[in-house]
DNA sequence: ATTAATCAATGAGTTTTGTTCATGGTTAGT
DNA sequence: ACTAACCATGAACAAAACTCATTGATTAAT
């Protein structure tokens, strides 16, 4: 069979000139060489080289063999090069699950020094799945996912990154603007506007409204955050969204934000990742940095 | 140092998902290739699978090796193929394959006489292509292309082998035949013949009809030169052809043909192939061959 | 809960392959 | 003709690759 030091040889052959140059090159004797060729003739069955005067002279079957050599070994060194950045941990893919819309803001700002940090690592962020995010981590599509609800699997460990108050958005001149928080049934009469994502996985349902027993008049499903505050700064709605998020939008918007119930809904982001790759570098690093950023 | 058996190894995998299998497709016992691997594996410093449950993952550093293996076998085996033959005494082979339907006649004139020059060469012609001519070029189905459009890629090289004029044809009774030019709008009341291609790829929509915004009455699709150019002479309609062809047919038939506009359409022919094979000399002659052609 | 089956890892021993050394033959330059 | 530069070859040795037999882990079946 064609091998990879039958490449070798040949190529360097050509860079060489002679066979004996060419072993030198390789560390290797001109006779091992010869023998070499010679087994790998006989396989083939067709000669590679002929002798002329006291050189040699590549056959039809040897310039095809130098042309997959100089096609081939580069790519085989610049997979080992490779390799050996993977080794010393220097290089990898960190691809990133989202399972938190208005986090996009955030996550933004966490990549930014991370990526002149670790130069030759290559980042992705996924935000839809069709096992959703955790199936996707589990399967090896993504190597990190970013969630306000960490899902328990004894593979995979979260670790969490940041506090914040999960608050209700109202217009500036909205009547409940004046208050400091909400209660359940002042929101009866009003239009919520939410991610398109099933209501049983939104807070202000499962720990505000249903608990509760009440509801709103009207639930709108809407893509982007942007959007989203707009109608809510136009007063066509409200709805719900980390506290950092809002104060950010209402120093350009006329919104504001009030607490959900006397007690607020605390929310935690969490980083999870496959527990065995707790420890490589990058992965370490990806996480003290979104530890360091708020 | 990373061996072809080592990419056999992972493709084998991919193939047939366990290392038993894998073992077996390649006439080896599962532990000669758990021991090759693990000596790679101490070799570049980094794991290249691990276990997971009973069977293998693999990690960034697989993977890599992995695209190596995509890449890289499919070469050797082309390779050994071309041996093969160089060995059997048919020195090599040109598998043409042909992107542009008349050009059929003109490519039969080419090798009449290479066929000749190249006795021991093995010819084929291929016409039909799952993915485009152009990928079976990549793919080392064919190893030359000849077509009227060009498109450019890094490892392809075109070199062009005859001018021609792409004219309309019309039966010799047409009333269009007493001219030496047609306007777009002069076939707005005719049936046309094409090869059955996506319109955007026939020069007389993307040249002539689409940029003045007109069209034809009809438009039927017929596979052969010869069936189309009798519905032409019989006064069914009207079809587009390289000038050259035309002029052939019409010594025998009564048909006719004219320019695209004034300035008419200039087309020319291309002969594609792999950058690096461009000086084996059976390639290079025939490509001389095709430029002596007309 | 046992048992059986599947699969990869490992170590020892054997076979195969690769390498060197020593040498001989051929060519080109002096 | 002599010498230096090359490549080929065979035998001896060294290294590697491979197999066999076993172990350990995991999963599926009874």
């Amino acid at each position: 069979m064609l091998e990879r030091i039958h490449l070798e040889i040949l190529n360097a052959i050509k860079d060489h000139g002679t066979l004996t140059k060419a072993a030198d090159s390789l560390y290797l004797s001109q006779s091992a060489l010869s023998h070499s060729i010679k087994k790998l003739e006989g396989q083939i069955g067709t000669a590679i080289w002929k002798k002329e005067g006291r050189n040699l002279r590549l056959t039809a079957a040897g310039e095809r063999i130098q042309t997959l050599a100089n096609r081939v070994l580069p790519q085989f060194s610049h997979t080992e090069l490779l390799l050996n950045q993977i080794a010393k941990g220097e290089m990898g893919s960190l691809r990133i699950g989202m399972e938190c819309h208005p986090c996009y803001q955030w996550l933004l700002r966490v990549i930014q020094p991370y990526l002149l940090q670790w130069p030759d690592i290559d980042m992705d962020v996924k935000q839809e799945f069709q096992f959703g995010a955790l199936g996707a981590l589990l399967n090896y599509e993504i190597d990190v996912i970013i969630t306000p609800d960490p899902l328990f699997k004894p593979k995979i460990d979260y670790i969490p990154v940041f506090d914040y108050e999960h608050r209700l958005v109202v217009s500036a001149t909205h009547e409940l603007a004046k208050q400091d928080f909400v209660l359940p049934e002042q929101l009866s009469d009003e239009v919520l506007f939410t991610y398109p994502v099933e209501p049983q996985r939104l807070d202000i349902f499962s720990q505000f409204l249903m608990p509760a027993k009440c509801s709103v008049k009207k639930h709108k499903l809407i893509e982007t955050t942007e959007i989203m505050l707009q109608m809510v700064a136009a007063g066509r709605g409200v709805c719900a969204l980390p506290g950092w998020l809002v104060d950010e939008y209402a120093k350009t918007m006329p919104i504001k934000s009030l607490r959900f119930g006397e007690k607020g809904i605390a929310k935690q982001i969490f980083v999870g990742l496959r527990k065995d790759e707790q420890n490589i570098d990058y992965f370490k690093d990806f996480i003290a940095q979104a530890k360091k950023t708020k």
